[in-house]
DNA sequence: TGTACATCAGTGAACGCGCGTTCACTGATGTAC
DNA sequence: TGTACATCAGTGAACGCGCGTTCACTGATGTAC
């Protein structure tokens, strides 16, 4: 039986909660602790009660991050499947949906902060490395078993790319149609019938 | 005939030349003003004769850092084609060499910068889409002209991402053996020598 | 059930620092005659 | 070719501001008896 959590680790959640959508918002540079914590309700003094240095709560509110997009996500693609698709058709129009291209502070960790990762502390690019790592493992559940090995690097690094692109040319219809080539393109090649 | 360049534009020139490449090490964010002024051998105070504020300069070095790397980017190309490969294959390969995965500050401003654009000033990310569309009219000019019309902005959603995603995992087996698969995929999909 | 005390979580002022930007000034370059 | 002056590029001190971090303190919570 799970002890209950104390006063403190309820604080504890709700700041993690909150660093986990504004390093989607504003990249890990636009964090401020100050911030997190007014936004928490608290006042920034109580900030290292609670971890050892900024850097600490970068590397939590990533990971953070990544399981609530996962949920997030696995939602959507539930329901296509439902609907029939298979389930990387499922995955992939999930992920390069019109609504993952506008929401970027709630959707995947990878796409919204990727060409920062290398430039973090140790700490934060191990988090930064999980969160990849585990974002191919999806992909690769997500391959019918004949898929080759390498497929799911392949696709992961696709959906990642034509998002981030698709975002850097913005939320309007030239951002929508370079979403809707990569969806196309990916899917023709890697959800092709199966034939004999 | 081109006037001699003055002595202000030489040193505007060193500049954003400076500025070019501390964008791709350290991020929008991570370029200072003083430092640039330093590193370009002058004291900061001159900055505003030379720029209206610091996203002008961060579009202007966007700009450059894309010029600068395209060029070396056709430079390793060449070489490729050179050696018999198609044009595809050669961009492949050049873009996601594992030299290109350790260089960032002198790689593609893209890879090095996409998840950062969506947050940049109205300027910075205008030059940021026009990156964009540079890259996606290269990875076009190396496909075959039979390929799908969508396939230049897959092409190049997954060769940026997948630099990203190599580079977030390390420079290392790791982050290689990511850019391994990407590549092979790539180039088993895509370059496949035509049939028929 | 009630009181006395210890522990704990959070407060808010203060710190040193680096940032983007401004500005009065200097010294070098270029022009007029 | 030489001198006087105007223009220009760059200097360096100063500004206000926001940042991450520290710390003495307060008030609430929990424990002992």
């Amino acid at each position: 039986m799970r002890t209950a959590p104390s006063r403190k680790d309820i604080s504890h959640e709700r700041i993690v909660a909150v660093a986990a959508r504004a390093i989607r918002r504003g990249g890990f540079q636009g964090m401020g602790v100050a911030d997190i914590m007014k936004e928490a309700g608290l006042t920034h003094g109580g900030f290292y009660a609670h971890f050892r240095n900024r850097d600490a709560l970068l590397a939590e509110a990533l990971e953070r991050a990544g399981q609530d997009s996962a949920v997030r996500l696995h939602d959507g693609v539930a329901r296509r499947e439902a609907r029939g698709s298979s389930p990387l058709r499922a995955l992939v129009e999930a992920y390069l949906s019109e609504r993952h291209l506008g929401e970027i502070e709630a959707g995947c960790a990878v796409a919204a902060l990727a060409s920062e990762m290398p430039r973090q502390a140790t700490e934060v690019r191990e988090a930064a490395a999980e969160r990849v790592r585990s974002l191919v493992a999806g992909v690769r559940r997500a391959l019918p078993e004949a898929a080759p090995a390498e497929s799911a690097a392949a696709v992961a690094s696709q959906m990642v790319g034509a998002l981030q692109l698709a975002r850097a040319l913005g939320d309007n219809a030239e951002g929508r149609a370079l979403l809707k080539s990569a969806r196309e393109s990916l899917l023709a090649l890697h959800d092709r019938p199966t034939r004999g």
